[in-house]
DNA sequence: ACAAGAAAAAACGTATACGAAATGACCTTT
DNA sequence: AAAGGTCATTTCGTATACGTTTTTTCTTGT
């Protein structure tokens, strides 16, 4: 173990491994997990083991069980959508609460040169690196959202949402190829929106600001549409919760 | 401590302890909190103690310290406020979900009922366990229209917010004479707000659903003002952030 | 007297042991 | 063969020990 040490907890080594296992779909919705196993998949004592259990639960990708353990956590895909839209009403506030208050001038430069980087990231969008850079920019668009909000309590609830494996803005942008046309498309609407978002905070326009921050939302939606068309599996999401179980 | 072992499990018992001792003031924001002053404060043994901190944490009345150990989470006025909001908007989000679907007749009929009893209750308010009930009566109504929005994904978020001290619908009101004259238009208001939202839930009303239980939140927002005309001291509200402390 | 550093104390992360509860397997009985 | 009960095994909650890190206290030099 002197080799790859590179975690330096055994919690957080046990805490990032099985958050692995779970969103790469290698332990399927419904599947029991216990402190045992991480003990022996990882190699670290019970208490860490314990302690990466009540995070991943906490995080949402986990749930308790009645009487004993733990078991991964299923998401229909209505949970999905809902989350979105959840996100977008937060980060409509976000917007909103910005527009009515004064942004300090070095965030508003901030964002305003994240758009600009991204009117080129969008331009181009052939290589992967691209790709990567894209998926940086928009993370950092809607980080300086929040930031223009100052509302520690907003931030607080956007990263309840933001720690599920679909909550975040980038959710299912990295599974899609960019360059496809009709993923292309949304690309673009996003990034009106995006300097739209910033024209608005910047004017006290403060209800158009929120609804297009709701609004810019959707693009995850329609995000996971077009993946869906593609027929790529997605771990965890269960086709239909718990619709009865005839055979 | 032989006496009302009424506690199931250690870590409970440390986690109520606990919060209690932040609630009432006793632990003041930016109080440090260590392992073994739970240990020592409480009997227990340093694993419930770690697990108490650890949900403490996660329900935001602690935050982690930099380096090591946690300390009692300060939250000002403003955040209240947003917190307030926050949870409006959600339960806005919740009335709207539910009048857009088909909300199961049973769950109309409970909320109709409950509307009913809490007319009664404001009705007449003069006991303190008239109160009691006005409080559990106005839980059971937000309870109920989370349920006929049937969104576990808004189930989660609001959970997050609840668990604050100042984030139930009832944060305030128990701490209020309600027969007082303007405590009293409050009540009333807000139960004119909770007939009308399950109104428009069942005419599928979405948009003014939606906009009364945002509104609705505000109750909440008034009552804080209400106390704080009586000079009430709330523990754990840091009087301003980084306001001068002018006297 | 003050700043910096060293030593002491406290707190933390982790491993592990023990009893209690839960789960699962096997065996008996009808 | 199915239902039910008993026992073995697994898993969990809790306590505690050990080495390391962090914090505090005390000392020392300027």
């Amino acid at each position: 173990m002197t080799e790859s040490d590179t975690t330096k907890s055994q919690t957080l080594a046990a805490f990032l491994g099985l958050r692995g296992l779970i969103v790469d779909g290698t332990l399927a919705p419904g599947a029991r997990v216990s402190e045992p196993l991480i003990v022996e998949r990882f190699g670290v004592s019970r208490t860490p083991a314990r302690a990466a259990l009540a995070q991943l639960a906490e995080e949402g990708l986990l749930a308790k069980r009645e009487k004993s353990g733990y078991e991964v956590k299923s998401y229909t895909e209505k949970d999905v959508f809902q989350a979105i839209e959840i996100r977008g009403i937060l980060e409509g506030m976000a917007a909103r609460l910005a527009a009515d208050r004064d942004v300090p001038a070095a965030t508003l430069q901030k964002m305003d040169s994240v758009v600009l980087e991204l009117d080129d990231v969008v331009g181009r969008l052939t290589t992967d690196s691209e790709q990567t850079e894209y998926v940086h920019l928009n993370n950092e668009f809607h980080r300086l959202l929040l930031d223009a909000s100052d509302s520690e309590m907003l931030a607080m609830s956007l990263d309840r949402i933001k720690a599920l494996p679909f909550g975040s803005p980038n959710a299912f942008v990295e599974s899609l190829t960019l360059n496809h046309g009709a993923v292309k498309k949304v690309l673009i609407m996003a990034q009106e929106q995006h300097r739209a978002i910033v024209e608005c905070i910047r004017a006290g326009n403060a209800t158009r600001a929120e609804r297009l921050a709701h609004e810019h939302s959707f693009c995850a939606a329609r995000y996971l549409q077009l993946l869906r068309a593609k027929d790529e599996p997605i771990p965890w999401i269960a086709e239909k919760a718990k619709r009865a179980s005839r055979k």
